[in-house]
DNA sequence: AAAATTTACGCAACCGTTTGTGTTTACTTT
DNA sequence: AAAGTAAACACAAACGGTTGCGTAAATTTT
């Protein structure tokens, strides 16, 4: 009881740094994520934050910038700072998940959120793009459109092939056949986008509606098609992913976006890495979360 | 000698919480700013990351999201974190700087960048917005513009005062005299921005270009413009500040936008923080860089 | 008031490095 | 081959907490 007395008269304060030594625990965690200008990275880091920040956790930054070297030197570092845990989204090329493995021998638990790797045994949070795509598609049907084509991002990344499927169903329903033709790849550069465009617009069919992997993609396209002398919303109309708050200042929005809840991934992905690292013992049970995406009109339509 | 071989043998990897510990150093610096969702933002902390993790030092994320008493919980935070030095951009009210005083007492180092506080004896990295308004005014002057109204941010902001002088300046080099009432000030939200652009048409004489305090703002003044059944471009005409990438694909981007050099200004700033850690004796003199801000023709201008 | 119980505090050991000193081994020099 | 020098390693102390144990002090019980 004097001691207490005593320490708070000298203004005691703990160093934390012997703290986490010896409780061999940083209360930190990684997070590691392509690309922080992105609108839906910088939500998503929202979320972490905030839900972290309420457990007295701190967050350690790395952009990846889509670079798969840079990714596992990122989580090699990570591992070194001795992070509790990481939350991540995967570059776009990542192919090799060797580094993520290797964190078991150490006993840092990784959740995944919203860019996912295609393996079994791992925790995840992620959006599934399948039914946005199937409203978005749907959408565009009810309004008449029976040419629609289709510009996904890189065929290997989850959410592109949620998206393909999301827009074969939305025709199913209607007893519409697919044409796989419709659907082209974009690798999400501005010069992708364009050639991707291209091809739509050159397709023997005309193509009167575009469903764009995101709302970059959907501008870059939009741009193209204007130097093709279309006219947008008549000629060509346009629905797309992200729903960036940017959006209503663009020229030519989208006439509608699918909602992909960057904030509430995060949240969720950091909920699931505190419980885990609250009960370190049962990690053999895997937590995968599938948020619904959700098809959200351009205001005034 | 054979003692290396066997560390290697044996996979020996060291505790890096140990040495963190017991060098009283963790190569870890805390980034406190406003908001990362600001395209500025996330440009700076491309900025300070690359330069951080060139020297192998990771960083520490807090967002104060323009709330003061957010800013000084995450500095306290990252103060028991132990972080080696700290990289700020304050919030927009932040009166009261206590909570950067007192990290003097346990000698961590703080720069701030763009958003700085008002003091004499700190360590800065800024942009002078007065270089650049100078020259977006000379270019309205130029176009024969004479009525050129400003919305300005909130006052207390340095880079509010720099815009106000650069605008006089311009008029001064030319002989033209200044009208105070051709400034007005926005609160930075859509709604403030509104009023002010309001204020702006209904002067006396008409304002035919506006000079906006971002591109943000700009938008919402466009905006407004536009409901009010002005010709963009021809009625009146918008220059800016931030030269956000996504300006290409908006309806009415501003003939021109001041660039502030962000990844600049964190790169700088990082530098100087390292710098500082690597010599910590010699804190006595401040570092105060100030690069000079530079206007940017909108593409095909 | 004596015994039993609770509370407070002092003391060591430990976490995994770095740093410094001392000792041994190996290699050079004459 | 003896002496001198260099390299390699072993050992202890320290960083600043936590944890557990033993003892002293304060409090409660009978």
């Amino acid at each position: 009881m004097q001691v207490q007395a005593l320490a708070k008269e000298l203004h005691y304060e703990p160093n934390q740094t012997a703290i986490f030594f010896q409780q061999k625990k940083t209360f930190t965690i990684g997070i590691v994520l392509p690309e922080l200008s992105e609108a839906f990275f910088s939500a998503a880091i929202s979320g972490i934050e905030d839900t972290a920040n309420k457990h007295n956790y701190m967050v350690l930054l790395g952009q990846s910038h889509d670079d798969e070297s840079r990714e596992k030197k990122i989580v090699e570092i990570m591992k070194n700072h001795r992070v509790d845990g990481l939350l991540v989204s995967i570059t776009k090329n990542t192919a090799d998940y060797s580094h993520f493995e290797m964190l078991k021998h150490y006993d840092i638990p990784v959740v995944f959120f919203d860019r996912i790797p295609n393996l079994t045994d791992i925790h995840y949070v992620a959006c599934n793009m399948q039914s946005g795509t199937l409203q978005a598609v749907s959408l565009l049907l009810e309004q008449g459109h029976r040419v629609i084509g289709m510009i996904n991002g890189p065929e290997k990344l989850i959410a592109s092939q949620q998206r393909t499927s999301g827009y074969q169903q939305a025709l199913q329903k209607r007893r519409l056949k697919f044409d796989a033709s419709l659907v082209v790849s974009s690798d999400l550069t501005k010069e992708g986008t364009r050639v991707a465009m291209q091809q739509l617009l050159a397709h023997k069919r005309k193509v009167t509606a575009v469903v764009a992997f995101n709302d970059y993609v959907s501008q870059d396209a939009v741009q193209y098609a204007l130097e093709q002398h279309l006219e947008i919303n008549k000629d060509i109309t346009f629905v797309s992913y992200a729903n960036l708050p940017l959006s209503s200042y663009m020229a030519y929005p989208p006439i509608a976006s699918v909602e992909q809840y960057p904030y509430q991934q995060g949240q969720k992905a950091t909920e699931i890495l505190l419980e885990l690292l609250a009960a370190p013992d049962k990690t053999d049970t895997f937590h995968k979360i599938t948020l619904d995406s959700r098809l959200v009109l351009a205001p005034g339509r």
